[in-house]
RNA sequence: GGCGGCGUACCCAAGCGGCCCAAGGGAGCGGUCUGCAAAACCGCGACUCACCGGUUCAAAUCCGGUCGCCGCCUCCA
């Protein structure tokens, strides 16, 4: 299956084929940053990590931009009531935004363009859409006109009737038409400003993507991406600016993810429903939220619970024990024992690299992804099951596994950003493990079980799960 | 009111016309293993895909209607 993704434009999926052959552009909107990221942010940015990280397996050459928008009301807000200003407020935010994804192993993008730092640029494509009667200036504001736009609705299929039917559109005096959106604002006094044609004032919040996205990747992107919520008026808005400014197509393929919701309600920073990202790393582990995330589709609804944190943690704990269990089965020496062929089928690199691929070329499917993985794996296990018993692997089964090892090690790395291994320990805690697990078993040889399992308490006190193997103890790490 | 999405086992979640009398994960129960556990494995677990009609040789998948939930239409990933 060649891969397909799902164009917000067409409302269907569609082959994937970017504008020049072998080389994609992307901009992702970015955060707005006046406030902590949550887990919503955390399944925009995971989920067009994995898009990045599959086109790139797929062999395309990726051009990923994405934007921190550092100018807008609430960040002048938040700045006012913090008594800094809102240069700094925004700034730390930005830095906040890095360090929070860092730890869900994001990639970062190769442009972070600043809207503050692109003025120039939205001054002139307000210019040059003034020019070709798009907009007009009217005391101090610029607003585009949607009516000179003909496609205006295109993206969120929208009938003109109906936007105006919904009278929540902001009333102004100054413009036009209701549906008219600012360009350019005219400066209030203590905000932070910038002349222009019009006056001192700062931007809308529409113009800066058109302009940095056509800056940094060009006229017609590959990709543009965003949650749902952007589709309109965002998104919207940002294909009128761009393709009334330039006459061409604006994107090619506009992707968007659904989003996480909580109590029945979408979780936002403005209803105040959620825990910062930074809260929810204290209570489970970075990669077990990015295995939730990647465990369900991006498109479809998330609804977020303290359970479904439980049972992320339990599927990637099975998923690390099968990796772990691949890996020793090639420590095992060989029996004359043959294996089935169904077996064999279900480890071959091949197979399941194929069905790995049909899912993510399939909409970037990682749901069944995941499961076609842990298919091979549930095989990897048996196997490990009976070698661990006999104390030898079947014949020819190190042979096949060992491409398959190699791949699913890309595979869980690369493409979903989740190590197959577990967290590396310090040393500290290493020796001080070893030296418990040590004990344990000389209360265990003199049969001194209350003394060994009150050792396995200690060991799960830590957030240790105490395995006993053919092959002598182990301790893995649950949390 | 307009636009869009969702409703699959106890929970989560794929499947979107025949490979489905429906993947995979979690939880549970029974078994193997174990000093006991844990992990792993084996077995059990939806005769059915919100409901009602229709199209078709064939529907969870298409069409119409009903109910319920969510999102967007205002800043929002």
């Amino acid at each position: 299956m060649p891969l397909t993704v799902f164009n917000t434009l067409s409302g269907r999926k569609e082959l994937f084929e970017p504008v020049t052959p072998g080389k994609i552009g992307m901009y992702v909107c970015g955060v707005t940053v006046y406030d902590e990221c949550h887990l919503g942010h955390a399944r925009c940015y995971v989920s067009f990590d994995v898009i990045r990280r599959y086109f790139e397996y797929a062999g395309f050459a990726v051009h990923h931009v994405q934007n921190f928008t550092d100018v807008d009301d609430k960040i002048i807000n938040r700045a006012g009531e913090a008594g800094i200003p809102p240069f700094d407020l925004a700034r730390k935010y930005e830095q906040r935004y890095f360090e929070v994804f860092e730890r869900l192993n994001v990639r970062r993008a190769h442009v972070y363009p600043r809207a503050t730092e692109e003025i120039d640029g939205m001054i002139r494509m307000i210019t040059t859409l003034i020019e070709r009667g798009h907009a007009y200036a009217a005391d101090g504001d610029v607003y585009f006109s949607t009516k000179t736009f003909k496609d205006y609705g295109k993206l969120s299929k929208r009938p003109e009737e109906s936007l105006l039917a919904g009278a929540r559109v902001e009333v102004s005096d100054k413009k036009r038409d209701p549906l008219d959106f600012a360009l350019w604002k005219k400066a209030k006094t203590g905000e932070p400003s910038w002349p222009s044609p019009w006056g001192e004032g700062r931007p809308g919040w529409h113009i800066e993507c058109s302009v940095m996205s056509q800056k940094y990747v060009g006229d017609t992107l590959d990709v543009h991406g965003g949650g749902q919520d952007l589709i309109f008026p965002h998104h919207e808005n940002e294909i009128a600016q761009s393709e009334a400014a330039t006459g061409k197509p604006f994107v090619k393929y506009f992707l968007h993810n659904g989003f996480v919701t909580v109590d029945g309600e979408k979780m936002s920073k403005s209803l105040g429903n959620f825990q910062t990202l930074e809260e929810l790393y204290a209570q489970v582990a970075p990669d077990v939220l990015r295995f939730l995330i990647v465990s369900a589709h991006y498109r479809t609804p998330l609804t977020f619970t303290a359970k479904k944190l439980d049972d992320a943690a339990a599927g990637l704990a099975r998923f690390r024990e099968g990796f772990r269990h691949l890996e020793e089965l090639f420590a095992f020496p060989v029996s004359n024992d043959a294996v089935s062929p169904e077996s064999l089928d279900a480890i071959r690199l091949g197979s399941v690299k194929s069905k790995f691929e049909n899912a993510m070329n399939d909409d970037f499917n990682t749901a069944e992804a995941i499961g076609v993985l842990f298919h091979a794996l549930t095989e990897v296990n048996r196997l490990h099951g009976a070698a661990s018993r006999s104390g030898k692997a079947p014949a020819g089964v190190t042979e096949i596994l060992r491409p398959l090892k190699s791949w699913l090690g890309t595979a869980l790395n690369d493409i979903l950003g989740i190590s197959p291994a577990a967290q590396a320990l310090s040393t500290d805690e290493t020796s001080r493990v070893e030296e418990l697990l040590a004990g344990r078993e000389k209360a265990r040889k003199e049969k001194k079980f209350s003394d060994a399992d009150r050792i396995r308490d200690e060991l799960a006190a830590m957030g240790y799960q105490l395995q006993d193997t053919p092959q002598g103890p182990r301790a893995v790490r649950k949390r």
